[in-house]
RNA sequence: GGAGAGGUGGCUGAGUGGCUGAAAGCGGCUUCCUGCUAAGAAGUUGUACGGACUUAAAUCUGUACCGAGGGUUCGAAUCCCUCCCUCUCCGCCA
């Protein structure tokens, strides 16, 4: 959410940068200003009215302790309160408009995100590793996981339903390598990691912005105001909403793996073989909390530590900048990891590394008390940044896939290999 | 799930209709004092949203907030209703 201050002190030049993302955003920045002057009209009033009254009833008070008359007083009262009545069915929906509108509007761009429309704008960063070369036709890792039924795509139908898979022998014993390997890399490199409800509630979506634009997206436990969480993101940020943290505690790094739900609406045949898109999947997920001045650099250096589990895996990546157009709802600055998929001879995003300056933090209401020199002190929104540290399911994928063999073993990456008891799978 | 008790400021804990944004204590901060690792004295001490002033900050001022939401009343932390949460006992259970 964005600071209805700032719009209002400065609202052409709110309105300029959001057009970067699209030039609708200007219209409801015009309709937002224009409740927003209603509505503290109303406010006034009402403030004003409730004064008066608060005044007057506090004479009724004494009068009356002094045995005095009071009609007076309890006239002008009653019709302070019919006036009141009447504000009061007006100014709490003009609030709630506001507040409507203001959700609407997604973060600023930070100055350095490049322009542009869509995905074909991003701009490359940089590219790491070297692709793997076969001297056959590599498999698709479903083909090779459907092989010896070790990714079982029927039975998953069967246990649940489309996108739902089931995951067996080696390969399981390797996804969980994987998850161990990352959480402990994510510990090496200063993150506390926490175990996690699956299942939050709706104030913890609308503080991270799932809700309300991107229900559709989840799902929800049916007559209860809870749902299955789309990523670790949400609990972990959560975890201090409506908190004044300590100055010193910051920045805070927290990273928890949890199963993360999708509905995927919206995106019918789109990947539909293997275990890239699924309603169910594995992450590692990177939080960080901290002060604006911080807030670039420990940007970069979460996207770094996302990227070095695909350096210790030696898997070949790419790293992109999102242009403004591509940029998610509530993220000012991302980064995308894509892991290279030889199959397909394609790069897949893994990860996307973001930063959403007091975006996030206005709405779940995390806040620090800053203290200046002269020992004044003032509460402020925190930044949050975060990413995935990794996917792990398309982590799986993406090892299948590049460390194939012709005659479909899979190499296992040196890193793993203290977790597991072998360096292949058959 | 059943029965009972309760939810007040950073913490402990008063407060059952007006002078309570909230006593008292603790803690925190500021200043003063004592020649020493601590004691004492005084002051101060929440959040949000408006308004005035201002380039801004500071300041002044209004409103709201005593688990959440609604209601009664001229006036509610205090009375009524609904919900949520915590504790104790019972039941169930990995």
């Amino acid at each position: 959410m964005l600071d209805i201050k700032k719009i209002r002190q400065n609202p052409d030049l709110i309105k300029e940068l959001l057009s970067l993302r699209n030039p609708h955003y200007a219209k409801i920045l015009n309709e937002l200003l224009e409740i927003d002057k209603q509505y503290r009209e109303k406010l006034i009033e009402k403030e004003s009215l409730e004064a008066e009254r608060n005044m007057l009833s506090k004479l009724v008070g004494e009068k009356k302790s002094k045995g005095e008359n009071t009609d007076s007083e309890r006239e002008s009262l009653n019709s302070i309160k019919e006036k009141l009545k009447a504000i009061n069915g007006l100014e709490p929906i003009l609030a709630e408009k506001q507040q409507e509108f203001l959700l609407e509007l997604p973060n600023i761009p930070s100055s350095d995100t490049p322009y542009g429309k869509d995905e074909n704008d991003n701009k490359f960063i940089m590219e790491w590793g070297t692709k793997p070369s076969f001297s056959f036709q590599p498999l698709e890792h479903n083909d090779l996981g459907n092989a010896n039924q070790e990714l079982d795509f029927e039975r998953g139908v069967k246990l649940s339903k489309s996108r739902f898979t089931v995951i067996a022998g080696k390969l399981a014993k390797l996804e969980r390598a994987l998850i161990n390997f990352m959480l402990d890399k994510a510990t090496e490199n200063g993150y506390q990691e926490y175990s996690l409800p699956v299942i939050v509630n709706s104030d913890s979506l609308y503080g991270t912005g799932n809700l309300p634009k991107f229900k559709d997206d989840l799902f929800k436990i049916e007559g209860e105001e809870l749902y299955l969480i789309p990523t670790a993101e949400v609990p972990l940020t959560n975890l201090h909403r409506n908190e004044i943290l300590k100055e010193e505690q910051l920045p805070l790094r927290m990273t928890a793996y949890t199963p993360c739900f999708r509905s995927e609406a919206g995106s019918a045949g789109k990947d539909t073989r293997g275990i890239i898109r699924q309603h169910q999947f594995n992450k590692i997920e990177l939080v960080i909390l901290c002060k604006e001045e911080e807030a670039i650099a420990e940007h970069e250096r979460l996207t770094n530590n996302a990227e070095s589990i695909l350096q210790a895996l030696e898997l070949p990546y790419r790293k992109v900048q999102l242009c403004a157009g591509d940029l998610g709802f509530s993220a000012s600055k991302c980064y995308d990891l894509e892991v290279w998929f030889p199959s397909q001879e394609k790069y897949r995003e893994i990860s996307s590394c973001s930063w959403f300056s007091d975006f996030q933090a206005r709405r779940t209401q995390i806040r620090f008390k800053r203290t200046d020199e002269s020992g004044k002190s003032k509460n402020e929104f925190v930044h949050t940044i975060n990413g995935s540290g990794l996917a792990v399911g398309r982590t799986l994928a993406a090892i299948m896939e590049n460390y194939q063999t012709e005659d479909g073993e899979i190499i296992i990456p040196k890193a793993l290999r203290p977790y597991l008891k072998q360096s292949s799978l058959v």
